[in-house]
DNA sequence: ACAATAAGGGACAAATTTATCCCTATGCGA
DNA sequence: TCGCATAGGGATAAATTTGTCCCTTATTGT
């Protein structure tokens, strides 16, 4: 795992969220965690665009800062459930707002993140 | 500006909006902003952690993203300000809701996040 | 005359994140 | 027995983001 060599800004709330839900996955790992996808072979299904290999290290994370936990049963084939901890679960609502935001604006969004592409394309 | 090589995902609403909401200091640049500061100088006070090219960059983001609205004063020295479009304020519970479960749960999130980093310090 | 302030951009370097490729292990079904 | 599914990690490369350094313009204060 990489080590960070400039140490984070943990001045406010802002900071702290940030810290721990940053990453290209992250919340929808949550968010489909919370769905009842546990198994790490679902969320991969779930989010094809990510690699395996990101997926395992953000859910490592998730876990690490205590927002999911982990079971690992003893079997072959390798069976792992996720679920959301309890402080997981208190960030259900804010991940929830910011769903729907996301879905209540999406014509608007995609048209501004599209002409911005496409201006960039063109340079 | 960097190009892109590999197109976002924009599924849903929690895509889209982490595509314009993605960057280190742009949900700070947004608060501060809807705080009253205006100015790009002030940003960076206030924000003393950031580069100036970096903050410029996402002020550019953000107003392409039609979150925010720029004004260009033509005077010398340059004076320029930053406000919230309607678009923008819109995004302020959202933003809003983040803020307070960081500050929420601060100590949980201080803690843990500096657990990790000595884990990986002692690597 | 010189420094400071204001805003911002080009060129480039460094940090950080994400992706690709390959390898481990075991039981099940064709 | 071959191939698939399951979970995951090491080494390495590529993509992306962030930061540093320097330069421009014109006015105000010392």
């Amino acid at each position: 795992m990489y080590k960070r060599k400039i140490p984070p800004t943990l001045n406010c709330g802002l900071d702290l969220i940030g810290e721990v839900l940053y990453g290209k996955w992250k919340i929808r790992l949550l968010w489909f965690i919370k769905e009842g996808n546990k198994r790490p072979s679902q969320l991969q299904r779930k989010i094809p665009d990510a690699s395996r290999r990101v997926l395992n290290m953000q859910l490592k994370e998730l876990e690490e800062h205590e927002l999911i936990a982990k079971v690992i049963y003893p079997v072959v084939p390798p069976k792992v459930e996720y679920s959301l901890t309890e402080f997981g679960e208190s960030l259900v609502p804010v991940i929830s707002a910011l769903g729907h935001w996301g879905d209540m604006h999406g014509e608007r969004l995609r048209s501004v993140i599209l002409k911005r592409s496409e201006y960039l394309a063109g340079q």
